[in-house]
DNA sequence: TACAAATAGATGTATATACACTTAAATAAA
DNA sequence: TTTATTTAAGTGTATATACATCTATTTGTA
């Protein structure tokens, strides 16, 4: 197993919690990475992942943007600009909201919809291999994960 | 409390790990941009002020740009990029090795070691107040994390 | 109704990430 | 010793983050 300290090359930790936020930092960086690994495959970064499977939570109801945004693990993600390059691959279709003139909305096409079910199952397939952990220990992680951000407003 | 569902407008989770994955990448998020706004007062970015407390661990040795690279959390940071703009802001002096022509040697300036150690004043306030966690939930995240990283290799 | 305020999304800029490629120097091998 | 390989750092490009600003539209209010 590599430890915290080696992944950094330090053991000067404040305390406890000092390592467990750069821990997380670190774990967060490490899954990031092997996903994105797994996504170049099929021509996806992270990010456009993420969007296409934000649009497949509602398919086929067309989203704006700011539903989108809403629901993204990183809400400073400049969604507009996420939308045009996933345009550009004709995996999503963007048109003029009906009710207010001042939205965009957007859908899957028929590829983004193909392309998404396809790298889901490689996504799923890599969690598979890459995390062994206990249903158990991953609901305990959820807790303490929630534990953590207990002040946030 | 903030749950996950909340913040990312969702509860459909593969299982119990993809809801814990899906709950790092929000935490990291979290800490990040928190940490971020302490660090604007500075002048610093979250990468910035790591590669900063990175010099400040060895200091007054200098190091060449590969031993800071495997030190930081991120690894695929630029960090020849990174130090430029330390440079430019005089917190940081750049000069050639004097045993190995490749590499360049970086170590803090006093204006450096100023700002570090206010901006870590302020960051380790920011931690007590925004992290409320017991020690002893710390130190089971950690195991979970390490845990969960178990195949990386 | 007319005007002010708020909202949605697009756009601009600086910085960072991710990764490929180049150049120079050090090391290994023929 | 000469050549090949490896290594260190810098550079280029596409994408993303973080945040400010702009425009068009909608909403609230006098």
């Amino acid at each position: 197993m590599v430890k915290l300290e080696q992944a950094i090359q330090s053991n000067k930790f404040k305390n406890e919690m000092h390592k467990a936020s750069l821990n997380i930092l670190y774990t967060a960086w490490w899954l990031k990475t092997q996903m994105s690994k797994v996504l170049k495959e099929f021509g996806l970064t992270h990010e456009q992942y993420n969007v296409l499977r934000i649009l497949k939570g509602k398919y086929p109801e067309q989203l704006c943007v700011k539903d989108i945004s809403c629901r993204m693990i990183e809400k400073s993600s400049n969604v507009p600009r996420i939308i045009d390059r996933l345009v550009l691959k004709k995996l999503v279709k963007r048109a003029d909201s009906p009710t207010d003139k001042r939205e965009t909305v957007t859908t899957l096409t028929q590829a983004g919809l193909a392309v998404l079910a396809a790298s889901t199952e490689s996504i799923n397939q890599l969690m598979d291999e890459m995390v062994k952990m206990e249903k158990q220990d991953a609901e305990q992680l959820n807790v303490l994960l929630e534990r953590l951000r207990g002040t946030e407003g």
